[in-house]
DNA sequence: CGCATTTATATCGTTTCGATATATATCTTG
DNA sequence: CAAGATATATATCGAAACGATATAAATGCG
């Protein structure tokens, strides 16, 4: 499942900028289980527009840098659904955070709580990020990944407030 | 943080093939965080060599193909200590079983299941793993580390149990 | 005996990542 | 109000990672 699967994803649900399809990796919908870059996307537009998945128009906006939008078409529907319909690859995490905390011993303790302190404290601006309004009317499918990505930043919370102290 | 940090990472705590060093990013204590194949450690391998962080030899074995095992040198130690003091990059998560069911309005519900159901069997024996004797004995950071991997693959089997139905 | 699996190293093409370049407009603040 | 930071917007490039494949020796198994 590459950039030009994901680039699709995003416009099956609304046309979009290439800068607007980068927004929805970081801060939209699907920001807690993937992350793709510019670097990624305005090649797989071009791959995609030559490949007749999607078209794209020029708009020129006032007051703001023109921008190119790009529709799905009902060939790039079906790539889609073609995708979506194989089996999913392996879940795929990193995380220099716990590589960090995992050879703790070696490092000096207030290095350690900084990390960890700022990796809380991002986990809390996701968390509040997720329960507010702009997420409430979330239902169906989408509520299924969005409590599911809730459930888990909730669980990491808890599990660093209460074992904080197994580390410092 | 790099191939080369990763393949430090893993000498720092025994010396290693680098087979043996796949092996620990695929079953070993690292397996829940980070993922790295033999295409980056190879290479990786090499440049350490030349670089003095690693020292390599050759050992042949009875009754098995010959392996070349890497030992961190204190340069290496050095190097590693360097990499675990600058602040760790964000977290990376990517989860195209996520995208299916975020999608899943659009797809056949036996799909759908089959998705969930070997997910969840996956996840069952990734905590049956972790809960295995083998593990018990890891203390301090280790246990940490270890007792959070375990914390989220629970929170994810018994939030897949509870909201099932949502889905289904 | 043949076949699949495990141990082991290595490389190669494709994809992704991260940084950088460029440009315009708005927001902030001294 | 001007300077500098931030946001909008597209694009590309080199470095790194990923995934597949090649090679090879040995073991397990029916």
């Amino acid at each position: 499942m590459d950039a030009k699967t994901l680039c699709l994803a995003v416009l099956s649900r609304s046309e979009a900028s290439g800068y607007e399809i980068r927004k929805a990796f970081e801060d939209g919908p699907f920001h807690h289980f993937f992350d793709v870059g510019y670097g990624s996307i305005y090649p797989a537009l071009t791959k995609l527009a030559e490949d007749g998945l999607v078209t794209g128009r020029s708009e020129t906006q006032d007051k703001r840098p023109a921008k190119k939008v790009y529709s799905i078409t009902a060939a790039g529907r079906l790539a889609l659904l073609e995708a979506l319909g194989q089996p999913p690859a392996e879940d795929r995490f990193r995380s220099e955070f716990l590589l960090v905390l995992f050879f703790g011993d070696l490092l000096p303790a207030n290095h350690l709580e900084r990390v960890l302190d700022e990796r809380m404290a991002e986990i809390r601006r996701r968390i509040e990020q997720m329960e507010s309004k702009d997420c409430e009317s979330v239902s169906g499918c989408h509520a299924f990944v969005h409590g599911y990505g809730l459930a888990l930043y909730r669980t990491a919370l808890t599990y660093f407030e209460e074992n904080r102290h197994i580390l410092l």
